[in-house]
DNA sequence: CCTACCGATCGGTAGG
DNA sequence: CCTACCGATCGGTAGG
């Protein structure tokens, strides 16, 4: 067997130890997303996924060693939740309105418990310069950046009017998917992604074309004619 | 002397622990804003007022008390930059709108050197429950209050129509504001600021009345063809 | 993948 | 406000 054919059938079948790792892996996402990227230690996640922490040693050398896989990991899962049902959307209006509900819905299912992998770290990391920092904020730019890519997207295909600034479009529709999912973690109230989606909705309104296709229907978030606890 | 005598001359003349107390308040709240809440330990936080861990203990017996006092001095910090500001203003659009600049000034000038102790506090406690999250929740709601209340109080005086419903429209102005607040801390571009801003006078504008006082012109974000580094 | 360590630091206490 | 401690945990290493 030459050297070729093995790395064939590694790609293949994984290891069991790229297996461990993986599932290591997966539980340090968890976890980091709870405690912080910093608060992730040997120690506890050994704890958690029921091994020494010598054995962890063996899979990572070192903390920043795996602080940097758990990014790594955490941006597939998140690429799994929001970047593949997007793609799998058709081109234009419904695929950006597709990438915000995927948004939405990542933030609203919790799939890291602790709340989004990446606003988290950032909010961990702004002020700490360093690797950790850096690839963070590559991961953390990227929703911004897709977002805008779907707005040109929709306006090459005339589903939305070209006059809309695409990057300032993106910051805003961003803005409310990022701002309701924080609000969701700190009162636990769903009520705030019917307002983003709402939000939403009435921002690209004023900017459909005769070609695009209809967007799901919105609810009007309930409105209460006193805003509530003044002291 | 009797007591209540004592109770005065205490009230305006701050003892020399109290002045010592809030000095130490001052550095832990801006060291709790880069290192986090719990990454505020007794020992760096002696190191950084330039005393022994000892000297700390006699401010405040435990750790938790310490964090305590430092959300309650850094709620002090965010009126005297926000709120005091947002009173002084005329009531009504004015004041929703000086509300809006002071939030957005106070994230560029970071009058905390980690971005605003309460965001911070926020994302990492928000999977924590307990008494500092509890005590976070409450400071973190507050703008979004103001916010309301200010909108509430300008459709009173109609300068802003009576239609717009005050939780969504603060909802989508406090979105724009702290979503710039992240991206500055992130990528350390002051333009997202400049997005915010516009976003806020274009959500308002369709809401003026003929009551409504003039608002400071603002500049449209520069528009750039093509959205950047597509990998 | 384990046990058994290392020096440093954690929150906290004692005694002054 | 200090020094001198305490047990627990940190990241990491040695040796198997």
């Amino acid at each position: 067997m030459n050297e070729t054919t093995l790395t064939t059938l590694r790609n293949r079948l994984p290891s069991k130890g790229e297996l461990t790792r993986q599932a290591i892996l997966q539980v340090a996402a968890d976890l980091a997303s709870i405690e912080g990227l910093e608060g992730l230690t040997i120690g506890n996640l050994a704890k958690a996924v029921g091994m020494s922490k010598g054995g962890l040693y063996a899979h990572f050398r070192s903390k920043l060693e795996l602080q940097l896989a758990t990014i790594e990991a955490a941006g597939k899962i998140v690429d799994r939740e929001i970047g593949v049902p997007t793609r799998a959307a058709p081109p234009g209006l419904r695929r950006l309105w597709t990438l915000c509900e995927s948004y939405l819905s990542y933030s609203e299912r919790k799939v890291f418990p602790g709340g989004c992998f990446f606003a988290n770290a950032a909010a961990e990391l702004d002020a700490k310069p360093g690797v950790l920092r850096d690839n963070i904020r590559v991961a953390h730019g990227k929703p911004l950046m897709r977002m805008g890519e779907r707005v040109q997207e929709a306006q090459a295909l005339g589903e939305l009017d070209a006059k809309a600034d695409p990057r300032q479009l993106a910051f805003e529709l961003a803005s409310f998917i990022r701002e309701a999912a924080r609000l969701f973690l700190m009162d636990d109230d769903p009520s705030h992604f019917a307002r983003a989606r709402y939000a939403i909705a009435q921002r690209l309104r004023p900017l459909l074309t005769d070609k695009s296709p209809a967007l799901p229907e919105v609810q009007t978030p309930k409105r209460r004619e006193r805003v509530a606890g003044t002291p």
